[in-house]
DNA sequence: TTCCCGCATGTAAACGATTACACTCGGGGG
DNA sequence: CCCCCGAGTGTAATCGTTTACATGCGGGAA
């Protein structure tokens, strides 16, 4: 079912039938219609390689994520979706690969196949981006530790954030907090911790080292710290984890332990995933808004997608709240 | 930087080069390199429409979701990706659409760009499909109602698992179950609730309509239920729910009225997402192995895609456990 | 020597759309 | 009456590949 057969099933040239479909240029009412018509009888429906060969644009954007896990990925992606259809915009997504030589042929395979692409790498390097993308592609990176001009960033706050919650749980007067850490690898567990840091030092208080548990931002790991942090003493009276799930393992190891959250310790998140609002007592935790971060991001790649030469790529940060 | 160029570069045809980079023909090794060399240096990328113009394959599969939202969602998507990826398949993901028109566009919109598609949806109904999808186009259904001939279908055991949750909760002793739904409309629910009718019927256990509540799938509704079944009276000893997320709601409307699980209530939920494991105590629930389900609804597509008149298109039902 | 065959490569026709340019036609101004 | 213009439509080039077919060449068989 091409162009040519509707134009012939219309009377009419494919150029007719091609303005009629993208409402370009004068066409006569009667002609219009009749193209309709044979449109719809055929069913229709242009196709889409051939467009895009021509036209030069696809419509679809890429997003690589470091992992198809979790339900902040899902919101990301839900931001992402919603921002795109909004604009008709389609998304190919996919997963990070272990592999190196696999995830440069990923990125070379996307080539050609969209128009730009919302990259999240907490922990991928800078070069091995640098080396696979045409620098004519516009790319949006997420939540990364690459600053390289030639890119637009989007991250959250983490710094200000991890130093208000240590700021808030000061102001509850805990002086020895202990912080579970995400993986060092990764860059928001690094500013996390960092923001945190810096306000125990500008707060004064307890920074014994062994106050700084590592995680990897699973749940196990969280249960894990959970139980370390029961055997220090003195027992610090709050517990900072750098993310939700992370959080409630801890949670689960301190129940299992007979320990009150928070009447016998205080216990603060980071992400705000829709299940530490269920659970009891509710998380304290630091609200990042997820989907609008991805609906961010696309927003702004699409900018730069319709204005190639637009104003230069910023590096923006979102706000936090506890 | 096209196919000509690098063939100026390699200082042979365009057809060699595209025999070099597809592996095809015979080619004299002197040749290859010269050409693998030129392609390097340019870093050229074929261009992903013109070849799927004439290959008529786009290397993409498209995947409509009824909602981005929720573990359930990343890990079908994970399956997918898994699969999708070891065979070279990119994935075009989008959640559904509130509008209909919107959802004809879109179903419509992936026509050309895709190879195939993966369609999730528990309560789309079936004409809609059908009048949208060219018959030509390769489709695996996922947790659907629909039973057209037409189309293969991969789903889980829902009443098998529901009447082996009832059958448990009997072997323990509870005779007056409450069971939280999911909603009406959604295919899954409706099967898991007939299925622990059954069992229960065949158990001659006690059926009560007031034991039956009506939630959404949402942990919101789960908390509802929850408050709802504590002033049921006599009050029942277990309940099931129809997920996971309205187990954990309403395991915390359960623990913010003292009454503790599982010692004054048992209650067993459904999906096992990875939050599940987490809680205190282990919350029961039915295993439905999601990311695999995911990977064998793409294993199904690709199988459909290599041998296009292959065996007819059979629903398959996946096995669960507790 | 002549013929034929197979390897290695080139030439050019697709694929299905968009769009610059050419054309026709009817009407209004000179 | 002639010219010009704009509305409406058609013709054909174009996008970047793949691939059927043609070609040239060298070697073995007759």
């Amino acid at each position: 079912m091409t162009i040519k057969e509707v134009a012939r099933r219309a009377g009419v040239s494919t150029a007719t039938v091609s303005r009629v479909l993208n409402e370009k240029g004068p066409i006569r009412d009667e002609t219009r219609q009749r193209v309709r018509r044979a449109v719809d009888r055929l069913r229709y429906v242009p196709h889409g390689a051939a467009r895009s060969l021509i036209t030069r644009r696809t419509s679809t954007v890429g997003v690589i994520l470091p992992d198809i896990y979790g339900e902040f990925f899902s919101e990301v992606i839900r931001g992402i979706d919603l921002a795109a259809r909004k604009s008709g915009y389609h998304i190919l997504v996919t997963g990070s690969h272990s592999d190196r030589r696999e995830s440069e042929a990923v990125l070379r395979a996307l080539r050609g196949r969209v128009d730009g692409m919302i990259i999240m790498s907490p922990d991928i390097d800078a070069e091995a981006l640098e080396a696979n993308l045409p620098e004519t592609l516009p790319v949006v990176l997420l939540n990364t530790a690459v600053r390289n001009g030639a890119w637009a960033a989007l991250g959250i706050d983490n710094r200000g954030a991890a130093a208000s919650v240590i700021r808030h749980l000061a102001g509850l007067g805990h002086r020895r907090i202990a912080i579970v850490t995400g993986p060092w690898r990764n860059h928001d567990a690094r500013e996390r911790l960092e923001g945190a840091r810096r306000a125990i030092r500008e707060l004064s208080l307890d920074d014994s080292p062994e106050l700084e548990i590592e995680g990897d931002f699973s749940q196990e790991s969280g249960y894990r710290a959970g139980r370390r942090i029961l055997e220090l003493s003195p027992r610090p009276t709050a517990i900072f984890a750098a993310n939700d799930s992370m959080a409630i393992g801890c949670l689960s190891a301190l129940r299992g332990a007979g320990v009150q959250v928070p009447r016998d310790i205080a216990l603060v998140g980071f992400d705000d995933i829709p299940t530490a609002r269920f659970l009891t007592p509710p998380l304290t935790t630091v609200r990042v808004a997820i989907a609008p971060l991805g609906e961010r991001a696309m927003l702004k790649l699409l900018g730069a997608l319709s204005s190639p030469r637009g104003r230069r790529p910023r590096r923006e940060t979102l706000p936090t709240t506890l």
